[in-house]
DNA sequence: GACCAGGCACATC
DNA sequence: GATGTGCATGGT
């Protein structure tokens, strides 16, 4: 069990305290976070918002009408989200999978453990780790820690990672040193998002920072 | 006009 | 194994 006074969980409840609950995922259903979730990859949160938007007023989220849209179809509606030709790919990859080997049902997912999910998921061309931990976090709510740009970002700019490290040992990292439990990787990770996106960017706006005034506390480990 | 966004696979060395 | 590149829209 990891301890719950070091310096990973000292970020989170500084970011809980300055930005409040974020609320993540922002989706109505399961299938609709795991659209989002290969949508999202390298894109702006709100041209994926009108993508997922457009695919609803078609009346067309749902994996089996997905799984059998054309293409050309596909990549027209999601286009806002950018990258819209290897994302229907990557789209419809998905949705094959979990209608041909799951009928569908988010609940037969669910019955699998976090490395089975995992695994599966890996080997689905266009899911990658970042995807892949984002759809059983959050649209299958099983604990897994997500990782992304902004996390590596932050941690490795408070000396709190090796800046050369990989996915896996971020991810062990902070699977290491935060609570387990589901609302808080849940948390964690969007407060780290809501972080970066205000003031963690690759140029650092370090202004009014909620971490600038701890900053003294941190003890750097690289 | 430049920069940035909640990655990933693939080519090449 | 590491490094570089293509993919693309839309907001600031």
């Amino acid at each position: 069990m990891p301890p719950s006074d070091n310096q990973l969980m000292t970020f989170y409840h500084i970011l809980l305290e300055s930005f409040g609950p974020q609320h993540w995922w922002p989706g109505d259903t399961s299938f609709e976070v795991m659209v989002g979730a290969v949508l999202t990859q390298n894109t702006n949160w709100s041209n994926v918002e009108k993508a997922i938007n457009n695919l609803k007023t078609a009346n067309l989220l749902t994996p089996e009408k997905l799984n059998t849209l054309s293409p050309k179809k596909l990549a027209e509606l999601i286009r806002p989200a950018g990258y819209f030709n290897i994302k229907t790919r990557r789209l419809q990859n998905l949705v094959r999978w979990f209608c041909a080997e799951y009928d569908a049902q988010i609940k037969c997912l669910q019955e699998l453990s976090v490395d089975r999910l995992r695994e599966e998921l890996l080997s689905i061309n266009g899911v990658g780790r970042e995807t892949a931990d984002s759809i059983i976090l959050y649209a299958l709510e099983k604990p897994t820690f997500v990782v992304d740009t902004y996390t590596y970002r932050v941690l490795s700019r408070h000396g709190l990672i090796d800046p050369e490290s990989d996915y896996e040992q971020i991810k062990e990292y902070c699977e290491m040193n935060v609570t387990p439990e589901i609302a808080i990787y849940n948390e964690f990770h969007a407060l780290f998002v809501r972080l970066g996106k205000d003031y963690c960017k690759p140029r650092p706006k370090c202004e009014n920072c909620p971490l600038r005034s701890f900053e003294h506390t941190i003890q750097p480990q690289y």
